[in-house]
RNA sequence: GUGGCUGUAGCUCAGUUGGUAGAGCCCCGGAUUGUGAUUCCGGUGGUCGUGGGUUCGAGCCCCAUCAGCCACCCCA
């Protein structure tokens, strides 16, 4: 019978790497709710609409992308390929943003049926946050300097590169995406494939071209700079300033484009260099208008959204996450003989009510010397004995695994506190 | 969706012009009866990704397919 294997780009998480997800979600998490944001979770799967009307119906994600299906009714239904759509929906159908102001996080799986490589895989995870109902820059920086405080916990703040864009109000890219496609129609046959494709879908994404020829040739097209309104231009002057004033650097990168529709006015990325093609660890940007697209009433809004694989790819290669974080067991606990083995289990049990470390308890049977052999698998700092000798005398064997220490006998009573101390012990050296 | 590279033991990999599979690690057991990591000895474990084809004979050659990796595209 054919062996059963996991969907092409959806990967299983192993005991190995689960260390660096938790680490990794935890820093997150304390820093989300250290500026006040509130978690939201929303199902996986939506109606197809949802994302055609938020995303854009032309973009490469609804083309071509999304898994979408029939369910037994015959709606269409589609897995979510990002969580902003869901997460506005959800406020909105709530309530939530009316004349209100929201800051929100949320975190899952996302789908988008793209050819999976690294850093970039069919069932990916995301952890964004979003912020409704202000309309000025200090929002904007508030949810940048969010980031670039994570970044500092996480110990990767030296590998990631804020980019910094604005793509100013939608009437000013309008006019200026139709001069652009005025421009490059009439100079077609200098442009290459991709770019030609893309005159079509998302002009502005031809900004970010690799041709380049097609480089030398936007170095003579309608700059958009010219094109900014005045309201736009000083909501991110205001912007730059305030990251100045906090001490955020950022580099100016006029060809930053996002991928999706409903972007306006502030955009940014984080972008690393080590981890290949993939670079973009994080991004996100203003999107003033999508939930009026939605159906709400006009709410400005701001957001951004992080790679969960990438970010455990950046801090894997930085070797960032601590040993302690990867440590499972701090006790490893062998009842001596079958007389001992309640008497272990129930030491086992005492520790874990007494609190603050994690006790492996061995079963399983097996030599003496195996069982020893187990405790230095399990990564242990700590093996403790239970033997008939120690039992009449209410006390066990406590043996230290990864330093020098000499064996002793500890009473049972308040067990736990002398471990933690031992175990505090061997932190030091 | 396009292109390139790669699939041999649980893992990392050898395998000569085609002649019926090997190492290291891991795991299990042993080297004086309650003491691990180092060392030594022994053992378990593979329809060589899958399906066809060529051949007296295929892990090696050919085709297809699936999967992995990298890049393009796209994006977090």
């Amino acid at each position: 019978m054919a062996k059963l294997q996991a969907i092409r780009g959806m990967n299983d998480l192993l005991p190995d790497q689960s260390p660096v997800w938790q680490f990794l979600e935890s820093k997150v998490k304390l820093v989300l709710q250290s500026y006040g944001y509130a978690e939201v979770r929303t199902p996986v799967v939506e109606q197809t609409e949802l994302f055609k009307r938020s995303i854009g119906e032309v973009t490469d994600i609804v083309e071509k992308e999304m898994y979408t299906f029939e369910d037994r009714n015959g709606d269409s239904l589609t897995l979510r390929p990002e969580g902003t759509a869901s997460c506005v929906r959800a406020a909105e159908q709530h309530g939530l943003l009316y004349n209100q102001v929201q800051r929100f996080w949320y975190a899952g799986p996302m789908f988008r049926h793209e050819r999976p490589q690294k850093g970039r895989y069919r069932q990916f995870h995301q952890i964004g946050a979003e912020a409704f109902g202000m309309l000025g820059p200090d929002i904007d920086a508030e949810v940048i300097l969010m980031t670039a405080r994570l970044w500092r916990e996480l110990g990767i703040d030296g590998s990631v590169e804020l980019q910094l864009n604005t793509l100013a109000s939608s009437s000013a890219r309008a006019r200026f995406k139709a001069d652009l496609v005025t421009f490059l129609e009439a100079r077609k046959d200098k442009l290459d494939a991709d770019s030609l494709r893309r005159l079509e879908s998302n002009p502005l994404r031809i900004l970010d071209s690799k041709d380049s020829g097609t480089q030398s040739l936007l170095d003579e097209a309608p700059s958009f700079d010219e094109y900014i309104d005045e309201e736009s231009r000083s909501h991110f002057e205001q912007l730059c300033s305030l990251l100045d004033a906090a001490g955020v650097k950022y580099r100016l990168n006029p060809r930053l484009v996002r991928g999706l529709d409903y972007y306006g006015k502030t955009v940014f990325e984080w972008v690393t260099t080590a981890l290949g093609a993939q670079g973009t660890v994080c991004a996100g940007g203003r999107y003033d208008g999508l939930v009026e697209q939605l159906g709400g009433r006009p709410t400005p809004a701001v957001g951004f959204a992080m790679g969960v694989e990438r970010l455990v790819l950046l801090l894997e290669e930085l070797k960032a996450v601590p040993d302690t974080a990867r440590q499972l067991v701090d006790v490893y606990l062998i009842g001596v003989g079958d007389d001992n083995l309640a008497p272990a289990m129930a030491v086992a049990e005492q520790l874990r009510s007494e609190g603050g470390i994690n006790v492996q308890l061995h079963c399983g049977g097996g030599s003496f010397k195996s069982q020893m052999k187990k405790a230095d698998r399990s990564g242990a700092q700590l093996a403790v004995l239970m033997g008939s000798e120690e039992r009449e005398a209410g006390e066990v064997s406590v043996k230290p695994l990864r330093t020098g220490g000499e064996q002793m006998r500890m009473p049972i009573a308040n067990l736990a506190m002398a471990l933690q101390q031992r175990l505090n012990e061997g932190f030091g050296e």
